[in-house]
DNA sequence: CTAAACCGACCGTGCACTCGGTCGGTATGC
DNA sequence: GCATACCGACCGAGTGCACGGTCGGTTTAG
């Protein structure tokens, strides 16, 4: 197998390793326009190719199969999101989480296929036996996760009330991003998700954040 | 061409074009079912047909194609839907509109083949030349003008403050509802639509209702 | 010499859709 | 009342195509 990043350490790597990483990178690039538009299923590994510059083979040579470049472009995905979010440091907590969230949506907006990516995928992953089934159900885990734990720090800094239902809150924050995102990947020039994101985050401060602070 | 119906009214129908009727309909339940768990790209007619208890051929005897399938099925549940909401009187305006949408989720949550349909066909039909592309447009723009006319009246009426946002509002509570299906068509046992749905819309009326009401 | 990068030819499968038909029921002319 | 014409329901076999993946090779760089 030849794909997998990271191997044989300990050589230096010369010109033609380089090669591939960038015949790589420029597939899993091709892949992620791709899929943004048309979905997993319904996109070709053929026409990855195509945009990449190789043949159908040769890109099957750097990714054994298709659900091998799926995973390359979730990853890449994940790596790039986190990296915004938390960067070298902590994950931000309290109310400052939700304003990530708000600009992280800003961020995305200025690359639509991200948006579409995101979208499409998880709705096909829905289905259980989806190659990324198991990626959407732990993408949703993590982000829970990481809300609940920031809602429940509010709580303890004092910034958000304690009788705030979290896990509801939970998972409509995570359902409005989601939602805001369908609309706009169908539409995008008649809505702005962060206008309305920021109108839901504003509601939600005056409904549960602490007015002493 | 022959399926249309409401052709040559004036003669009965006879026990064989009865049959027709029961078969297409029992075809589009089929197509429901496999549609909101497989999507329409990764459906085969084939299998609609297997589970019609009707050659390939056959089925396609009553619709032409796959996409008159899917317009069948599309407006099958355009008027459901909209029975339920709507029934035979006017569409109910201010709070009692989002009220409405708590009891249509309340509902679909009984009918989980809705839900899925809902999440997979309207998130494949943002590509622009999917054949429910110009459905789901209209889907959204509906239930938009709907809430929209819902809250002016509420605003009318006095039991919605006038500084509310409005398009915001309208496109927030979309995205939650479509978000919270597509979280729950992932995880089905974990959560409850009715239950974060209320929490929502308590947060709206909290932020917007007219507290002299 | 070795190993990675890359390719063309090929294969099996799944799929939407076509074609040519059978069968049973119904209207109609005589 | 019976033959004829017609229609809708339904099917089996087939067709063409798109697609994922395999295999055996050649080129290229160190």
């Amino acid at each position: 197998m030849s794909y997998p990043p990271g191997y044989r350490i300990e050589r230096e790597r010369n010109r033609t390793e380089k090669a591939g990483d960038i015949a790589r990178a420029k597939a899993i690039q091709a892949a992620i326009e791709l899929f943004s538009t048309s979905g997993y299923n319904k996109s070709s590994i053929a026409e990855v190719a195509l945009r990449t510059g190789l043949s159908q083979s040769g890109l099957l040579h750097h990714f054994p199969n298709k659900t091998a470049l799926l995973t390359a472009v979730l990853e890449q995905r994940e790596k790039e999101d986190s990296e915004f979010l938390f960067g070298e440091g902590a994950a931000p907590l309290g109310w400052a989480a939700f304003d990530s969230l708000l600009a992280l949506v800003a961020r995305n907006s200025t690359r639509p296929e991200w948006i579409g990516l995101f979208v499409r995928i998880s709705a096909e992953a829905t289905e259980a036996n989806h190659p990324a089934n198991q990626w959407m159900l732990d993408h949703y885990r993590s982000t829970r996760q990481w809300l609940t734990q920031a809602i429940e720090d509010g709580k303890r800094t004092g910034e958000i009330l304690p009788d705030v239902p979290v896990d509801a809150i939970v998972r409509n924050t995570i359902a409005v991003l989601d939602g805001l995102q369908q609309q706009w990947v169908a539409e995008p020039d008649s809505m702005s998700m962060v206008a309305e994101l920021r109108v839901y985050l504003d509601q939600l401060r005056s409904a549960w954040g602490n007015p002493q602070q």
